[in-house]
DNA sequence: AAACTAGGGTCAGAAAAAGTGAGTCATTCC
DNA sequence: GGAATGACTCACTTTTTCTGACCCTAGTTT
């Protein structure tokens, strides 16, 4: 047995609670690369965060491989009780959120959908609700919302939440842009490409298709220059339509193909706020 | 409706878990020089984190007074969610740390009982269970157990927990001091006194005494100075029983008062984990 | 087998956050 | 009126956190 009758420091000193989330989100997610993501931080600050953690433990909680880590036993064993506990701190932060500004709605969205489909019905919802405001945040992902700040998920995806607008896609092109009366004309033109949705043509054209063309990572980008007559964009349905039928867009071919992933809209729980909630009624029954 | 869509700070960046805790121990202390206490900074850094939340938030959530700070509705309306979820949290580094170390046990006690009553009987405690690591902290107060890494509080309480040891108060002095035959005669002499039982010479004179004679800030001190003869100390039985049965210390008049507070051990919760539940007991049935 | 990839670990330096301590101010208590 | 309480401010220091570049290992691909 080993006593120390410390005067010296006073305190044990508590566990840093950033060092106690890092190890919540790195075993939830499996991976430190993953945690720094959802933390936004790098792999890095991740590690040294478990490593302090674990140091101050005196017990290790990963056990390291060269392809990731795995939680050891103790790991395992803590890890629901902290994440329930983070959840809860979570949730509390956001009726904090929602208590303090009752009438904010935070969306996460694609930056492609932000642009071309949320914005242009913005003004609409100010109509019917003027007391609402909207913060719109562009991200590539779908945010993990029990632990974001954020009061609706606008993305595409097969199942969660409600259904907004179905995902067709199809070849657009400028107006003037040429002739095209067959797909294997495709193969005399730029075919431009989003990197968020790098199968598409695959996926319409039901086909090995080396994707020739210039590569965006923004999709309004790609539009954009789409409508300059840079070539031809696969399109979605939803977020071409007001340009079809603007008729600043065409569509060469008849063929739309369904995709599996429409536009959807969910929140955290099924049940949402006052204001998110109106938010996403108004969501889905948008045209 | 204002809307921003940003993509410039993609991220609303999530509040701090710091300042979130620094609002909940002011909430729940009512003050933020009682929370940093609790969470041993000052004042004035507990300020600052509540007032960078309610920044981070837009809204207030004390309402500040000349003499200290109320909560707002908001605040009251969500303290409840952040003090589960902190409790929570709590509990699970509990679990981490026993689960990683279970056979250490923390205990918090008063530096006087630490030195004179506990760290005596150690050995015994090592000789039945030498599995058992101990660590003691010695503070002032009894801590929160619920938020802070101590398996069990060993301080002179009313009601809390299992009695160890009634607290009986009575002059002493070195074997040679002198004559002392009526407590009238204590007026001629130094009285020594402890700040952490300033009361002492009051509650047993059982009226007020204007006392006399040099302070100490550590009980043991004190003791140690009584021992070499500089005056008569305040004697709590379980503190000098030892010195008292070696002959070092004696006792001048017969008269002997039980304070309301006696020695007593807890735990947080009823249930405490294995090694601590065992030196629990055994300091239960020490003598 | 060689190259590639995914994931971690480490380090030095930079940036940000947290903390301190002294001094201020406004009440309330005596 | 004076002391005590409790919070705020400001300049400054200390600690924590983060990054970015680099290394290392073990599967995977070519």
């Amino acid at each position: 047995m080993s006593h120390s009758l410390s005067i010296a420091p006073p305190r044990p000193k508590d566990l840093p609670l950033n060092a106690l989330r890092a190890f919540e989100v790195s075993a939830r997610l499996g991976g430190f690369a993953a945690a720094g993501q959802e933390l936004n931080v790098s792999p890095g600050a991740v590690s040294a965060h478990v490593k302090t953690l674990e140091e101050a433990v005196g017990a290790p909680l990963f056990q390291r491989t060269a392809r990731g880590v795995v939680l050891t036993p103790l790991g395992r064993r803590v890890l629901p009780e902290f994440s329930r506990a983070f959840d809860d701190l979570a949730a509390a932060v956001r009726l904090l959120r929602s208590e303090a500004a009752p009438n904010t709605v935070h969306i996460a969205t694609l930056p492609s959908v932000a642009q071309l489909w949320l914005s242009p019905r913005l003004p609409e919802l100010r109509r019917i609700a003027p007391e609402i405001s909207v913060s719109i945040t562009a991200l590539e992902e779908p945010p993990n919302l029990k632990r974001t700040p954020y009061d609706l998920c606008l993305f595409f995806d097969e199942s969660r939440g409600q259904q907004v607008a179905e995902d067709w896609i199809f070849p657009v092109c400028a107006p003037g842009f040429g002739t095209l009366t067959d797909p294997a004309d495709l193969r005399r033109v730029a075919c431009i490409t989003d990197t968020t949705w790098r199968d598409d043509w695959q996926d319409w054209a039901g086909q090995d298709v080396a994707a020739q063309g210039p590569v965006y990572s923004l999709y309004a980008l790609a539009l954009e220059e789409t409508l300059n007559g840079a070539g031809v964009l696969m399109g979605h349905l939803p977020l071409v339509e007001r340009h079809l039928a603007a008729g600043t867009l065409r569509e060469p071919f008849g063929r739309r193909v369904k995709t599996p992933r429409a536009l959807r809209v969910w929140s955290v729980r099924p049940t949402a706020s006052g204001a998110a909630r109106r938010v996403m009624d108004w969501l889905s029954d948008s045209r």
